[in-house]
DNA sequence: CGCCAGAATTAACCTGCATCATCACGATTG
DNA sequence: CAATCGTGATGATGCAGGTTAATTCTGGCG
């Protein structure tokens, strides 16, 4: 079952059996990719999306000194570059952080399925728009927050993710990333982001080392990324616990 | 013609005729809204989507101490909360900038769209991706590029739109927006933004004055921005000539 | 015409983060 | 085993942009 983390735990569009089943026909290969390849690049045209089994992947932009931008980070589960199947070709790379095992759909089959399954393909359309979603809450990090609150909120987002997709407890997980990635996902210098991860040791936040994360005191790291997890549509009964606002708590 | 330029040069995706008239009949009403009034909140259940027909609209997540982060703007044309209609519920707020005129589109009529006009369908879904793509590019814009740099890309930006929209001649448009709101959109303060503005009228770019925005080098403007306007996916048939970037110009 | 509120402008001061440089440690390679 | 490289850690220095506050400018309106 390669699409078995495909949308779990999303507030209200669980598969049924018989959509996870066509998409799981949809697969024509897997794939095993090495750290920090390339998968697809902008402006090329697609003609087969990625599912991301096993691993971590970016999406990232280019600057004119080489710099890059991370827009997006994708966990087991995601569907990293679904979005190449309505618009065709990107408007940025895509690759993999660590090694990593995909699933390739083809368009093709995609395209089939909205002709012959519209709830399941609405279902599409509904993850695409959970990674604007985020991207929107990036917006807010890299506009509103400092060197802190930017760290801070994105390893409770992931922290978040990844309890979703069953590979965080909520307090400890493996990230197979580098200071320097996290200075790209954040927008600053992988310098400042040694300070940033020394000063929320010292605070007894949380502990990144050699790619383990752990987080000591969750809501206090939320708090202080003012985190609010709503913008990840992950239903309620799951995880009411990894907010920082009491109002995003079962009800 | 309320949906006129919907979708308008947009790189493969134009709506037949049949289309757009069924777009038509979605709409349920047409109103004329107040600047600066909210019609939608975060969290609230929403039962119908709004096309922009004529203004400003924006869409902006508060931050817990009041300031704002802009995550989206909106000029006639854009189908500002579409991706509503999947997610039900939004994860930020969306207001008017400038006095507007908006067609509202129940979901319903929406549902039924994706039923029996799968192919139309689609070109929903492209549309919402194009928003993506967008926050993508203010990620870009807020990561990597200093003020004068953020300014210069989202003054570009809007001039593309505009122009696609018919809006704009390609060096001067009205926009009315203020100072302080490019500042909650470029995630500076609005007194840094003045010293912006100044920067990039000694230096004979751009005027920004009582919203109308002259831009006197647009090439030169895009350049400090780094404005590659291939994320908006215009046809390039119709706008070769916004591009900083050679590689862009018509082939 | 004077009044007022919102917007733009400018100045003085301060700080967060970039920049540049160096060093330590462990893993990999010849 | 030395050499190299990737990653993390830390200090010194400078500047872009934030903060605060005061002063115009502008358009609308009685």
């Amino acid at each position: 079952m390669f699409t078995e983390r495909f949308l779990r735990d999303k507030r209200g569009v669980s598969l049924e059996l018989a959509e996870r089943q066509r998409l799981e026909r949809a697969i024509s290969e897997v794939l095993t990719l090495e750290p920090r390849t390339t998968i697809a690049r902008a402006g090329e045209r697609l003609h087969q999306s990625t599912l991301l089994i096993e691993g971590i992947m970016s999406r990232y932009i280019d600057d004119r000194n080489g710099l890059r931008q991370l827009v997006a980070v994708h966990v087991p589960g995601d569907f990293v570059d679904l979005h190449a199947f309505p618009l065709q070709t990107l408007d940025h790379d895509v690759a993999t952080m660590t090694a990593a095992t995909v699933a390739i759909v083809p368009h093709a089959e995609l395209e089939t399925i909205t002709l012959e399954m519209p709830a399941l393909a609405r279902k599409l359309w509904f993850a695409t728009l959970i990674d604007a979603s985020i991207h929107r809450a990036w917006l807010f990090r890299l506009g509103r927050l400092d060197a802190v609150g930017r760290v801070a909120h994105f390893l409770a987002e992931i922290n978040a993710r990844l309890v979703s997709a069953g590979l965080s407890d909520g307090r400890r997980f493996a990230l197979g990333i580098t200071q320097a990635d996290l200075a790209e996902i954040c927008g600053l210098t992988n310098v400042h982001v040694n300070r940033v991860m020394r000063q929320l040791r010292e605070e007894r936040l949380c502990v990144f080392r050699s790619s383990l994360v752990e987080i000591l005191k969750p809501e206090a790291l939320a708090a202080r990324g003012q985190f609010d997890p709503s913008y990840l549509y992950i239903d309620d009964r799951t995880h009411a616990s990894l907010s920082s606002h009491p109002r995003s708590a079962l009800s």
